[in-house]
Order: C-alpha cells, then sequence, then structure tokens
RNA sequence: GUGGCCGUAGCUCAGUCCGGUUAGAGCGCCAGGUUGUGGCCCUGGAGGUCGGGGGUUCAAGUCCCCUCGGUCACCCCA
C-alpha cells in the first residue's frame, strides 16, 4: 500500500469547461443563431474537426494563426495534420471535394483551437459559429450576409455594437496596394518597431491595423486603398454600401480593416462589441475570399462568410446586461416517502407524456426532499406517502408563484390515475401564457 | 513568445508588510428545531497537503529560491 495519491488533472491552459448557467447561455445563444440562418436559407454544414495540415497551410501562410499558433501533429500513418484554427479553409475543402449546387449557403457552429497565450476573450479551445455562401458574386450577397450577423446581433439583445467596413479590392489591386504599402512602411524603417519589421517582410498590409501608439502616425500617412481600387471593385463596394443603406444597417467605414487571414478580397467587415472592457472586443468578423476555392484546387468560385465568437459575444451580452438567468425547465419533483418504487415509476410516466420530471435518489428525510423539490426549481411537488398509497392518490403541491392561483389551492389531492392527465393539461396551459418561451 | 498582478474551505475573500497557541468570515452544503411539507429564521456540524518542491529558522500561510497554475496586457485574433 503506497500513501500517494492518484494525480490530480485540470483542464489544460486556455480551455474550460462550460458549467450551467453558463452552458444554457451559450446553447440559447447558438439556438437563436441556428434558427436566424435557417430563416435565410442557410442549411447546416459539419466539417471534421481535423483536416490534412495543408488545408489551412493554403490559405494563411503569411499568418501567425498558420505559422504558429497551430495544434498540428503527424497522425499514425505519417499524414501531417491539424485542428482547425478556424472554420472556413474547411467549409471550403468540403465544397471542393462535393461539388454541391451553388450558390451553397451554408451555417456552422463548432470549436476552432489556436495555440495563443490566454486572456479576456481569447481562449485555445473556443467556439465560432457562422456562415459561408459559395458561389455567388453579387453584392446584394453581401449586403445579405452582413445583414444576417447584424440582426442576429439584435435578435439576442446586443445593442452596442459597430460594424467596420472595407474593401481590399480585386486580387490584383490587393497585390498593387500591398506593394504599395510596403514601400511607404519602407521608407520609415526607423519608426517601426522590430517586430512591425518583421511584419512588414511578411504581410505589409498587417501594419495597418497595428495598436501600437507610436506606429500611428506613419499608419496614418500611409496610401489608401481607395486610390488602388479598379473600377469594378469600387462598384461593387458601391453596392454593398448602398445596399446596407437601404435595409437600415449602420457602419462605420474603417480603411486600415485588413483582417488576419491572407486569402481575403473586396469586402471585409468586422463586428467589435464597445461594452466590452478588454482588449479583444472583436465579436465576429468576414469577408469576401474569392480565391480560395482554387487555391484549394478546386475551380475559381465567388465566396463570403464571416465567423462570430461566441465566447465573446457571450462576455459582450455580459457588459450589457442583456443575459438572463436561465430558468428551470422543470415541470415536477417527485417527493417519495416509501421505498422509491413511487418516484421510479411515476416520474417515468410523467417523462412518457411529455413533461419533465426529476426525483431524489437515495430517499432521505421530507424536509431533505422538499429541499431538493425547491432546489430544483420545479412548478410542482408529487408527494406520495404512505397515506396516499393507502388511498390510491397522490400530494400534488405548487411550488412557485402561488399568487396567480387563485382557486387553485397550493396542495391537493390528485387520484393516482389521473395525475399524469391533470399535469398535462396544466403544462399545456401555462405554456400558452408564457409567451418568450 | 514577452511583461505586470494573483494562488488560503465548493465559491468570494481576511490573515502575509512586522514569522509565534487548535488558520478565520460570509455564502453554499449537511443535520436538527417541525416523528409527512421547500423557501425565511435559529442552533449545530462537515469541509483546508494555506498551488507544488526546496531552503532559512527553535518555529513558515507569513521570509528566500525554483516550479506549476490563474488572470490581465503586448503580439495576434473570434
Amino acid at each position: 500500500m503506497s500513501g500517494d495519491r492518484p494525480q490530480k488533472f485540470q483542464s489544460l491552459t486556455g480551455m474550460r469547461d462550460v458549467l450551467w448557467p453558463d452552458s444554457a447561455r451559450r446553447r440559447d445563444l447558438v439556438d437563436r443563431f441556428v434558427a436566424t440562418s435557417r430563416a435565410a436559407g442557410y442549411r447546416e454544414v459539419v466539417p471534421p474537426l481535423l483536416e490534412d495540415l495543408g488545408v489551412f497551410e493554403r490559405v494563411g501562410e503569411a499568418t501567425d494563426v498558420v505559422t504558429k499558433e497551430m495544434y498540428e501533429f503527424t497522425d499514425r500513418d505519417g499524414t501531417r495534420v491539424a485542428l482547425r484554427p478556424e472554420m472556413t479553409a474547411g467549409v471550403v475543402r468540403a465544397f471542393v471535394q462535393h461539388k454541391p449546387l451553388t450558390p451553397w449557403k451554408v451555417f456552422y457552429a463548432g470549436t476552432n483551437f489556436r495555440h495563443e497565450r490566454p486572456q479576456k476573450g481569447r481562449y485555445r479551445s473556443f467556439d465560432q459559429v457562422g456562415v459561408e455562401v459559395l458561389g455567388a458574386d453579387d453584392p446584394d450577397l453581401d449586403v445579405e450576409v452582413i445583414a444576417l450577423a447584424w440582426y442576429f446581433f439584435e435578435a439576442i439583445g446586443l445593442r452596442q455594437v459597430t460594424l467596420l467596413l472595407n474593401t481590399l479590392g480585386e486580387h490584383d489591386d490587393r497585390v498593387r496596394y500591398s506593394e504599395a504599402v510596403a514601400s511607404h512602411f519602407d521608407a520609415h524603417r526607423a519608426e517601426l518597431s522590430e517586430a512591425s519589421l518583421a511584419t512588414l517582410e511578411r504581410n505589409p498590409l498587417r501594419l495597418l491595423d497595428s495598436k501600437r501608439r507610436e506606429e500611428r502616425s506613419v499608419i496614418e500617412t500611409a496610401p489608401k486603398i481607395a486610390e488602388f481600387l479598379s473600377p469594378s471593385a469600387a462598384e461593387h463596394f458601391a453596392r454593398v454600401k448602398a445596399g446596407l443603406d437601404a435595409l437600415g444597417v449602420p457602419y462605420r467605414i474603417d480603411e486600415r480593416l485588413v483582417r488576419g487571414l491572407d486569402y481575403y478580397r473586396r469586402t471585409t467587415f468586422e463586428f467589435t462589441a464597445d461594452a466590452l472592457d478588454a482588449a479583444q472586443n472583436a465579436i465576429g468578423g468576414g469577408g469576401r475570399y474569392d480565391g480560395l476555392a482554387e487555391d484549394l484546387g478546386g475551380k475559381p468560385t465567388d465566396g463570403i462568410g464571416f465567423a462570430l465568437g461566441v465566447d465573446r459575444i457571450l462576455l459582450a451580452a455580459e457588459a450589457e446586461g442583456v443575459l438572463g438567468e436561465p430558468e428551470s425547465n422543470l415541470d415536477v419533483f417527485v417527493v417519495d416517502l416509501t421505498d422509491g418504487s413511487q418516484a421510479r415509476d411515476i416520474t417515468h410516466e410523467l417523462r412518457a407524456a411529455g413533461l419533465s420530471a426529476d426525483r431524489r435518489f437515495g430517499g432521505g428525510s421530507m424536509k431533505a426532499q422538499m429541499r431538493s423539490a425547491d432546489r430544483s426549481g420545479a412548478l410542482y411537488a408529487v408527494i406520495v406517502g404512505e397515506d396516499e398509497v393507502a388511498a390510491a392518490a397522490v400530494t400534488l403541491r405548487r411550488l412557485r408563484d402561488h399568487s396567480d392561483t387563485a382557486g387553485d389551492s397550493a396542495q391537493q389531492s390528485v387520484p393516482r390515475s389521473e395525475l399524469v392527465a391533470r399535469l398535462a393539461a396544466r403544462s399545456s396551459e401555462t405554456s400558452q401564457v408564457r409567451p418568450d418561451e
């Protein structure tokens, strides 16, 4: 016998367990996103968590997300694989692989992984919801996609959200613009930090949204994308703006919004939560990625989409105070003063009839069982003891909302045979009275 | 990857500067008050390797070193 205790484990750095009530809020948020997306004709896609490393390498060779932050490893058969750091690459890979009818409008909800130092609103395992549309070039599609996210934020009650909008031009525009930006910063190397000089080599556009204050003036004087836009790119952007105006979706043009992943073309956008007092206040972002399908071996296909950070939206909702306490959904708690067989049978019957029911295991005094009933949040307690069994009845006690039940005494005896039908009837009444459930 | 702050009960935290009896509080949990009635109240109880390891000392939650973890910020991003 050794006195050593077994090792105690805890969740890995940057990974968290989501327990109730947080799990209930998360579930509610995702459900609302699903409803919003379905209402606009989007269908769910569920790509795998693990992809060939190349799927992600193709889309972000110049980004930290891909070069430094991926969970990558060699699989048992020697394949280089990675946990997805974002959703778009996998979805586009699926599009190229299955060649669905276009336009392909999909939504998703899932977990991504990035090996970063955690901080508020940033975790190594984080959930996103989002949509992608492949195979359509219409600027009104950009409008639909952006508005969809906007309506979703409205639906969950968020008010302090800002939509930032920009365009990066078409492929050639972006290349010429990038060169111009590079030469601008190259001429001001002395004013750049060492880290920024490295960024200049890899992806000069990224310098535009640097947060370093001392570099602000160099950034201010950098060339603007507007001067590099081809007529068709400018026209596309104008129509996107006009569409958002028509729908009453407010936005702010941010010419330094270049976004993190380097597959973006033309329209880019980002949503920030102004109530969030954290450095990570971007709650969502997206844009067009017209070249991505081709980069992944498919035919040239236009694409656009966005991803929203579930964790950050929940933080923003908390900051705005729009998160309600999740309510108990339990109809009945069964208190059994006999040997437990009554609770076993009655909960079974109630559940089969579509009601929610719980009970306490291992018995306990009536006081203890009633306390459990109260804590469960159940609307009713069904009490069964020797007296009830002898009378072929149960005691039905209302635990909450006594006041609004005039004529409905707090406690009454109900024939055992009528219990399920009586409760089923009341349950449907109450659900009609409560519009927001 | 870099830096600041913080690790004491399930949770929120006193106690650490200036080392010294059995390490405390509130909330929560359990039981009793009410031999079949929850919430409120009263009484009692359980619950702690003081993150871990090493060192200094007669004596360490308290001082020193290392380490692990958390948190916030930078970088970057949802």
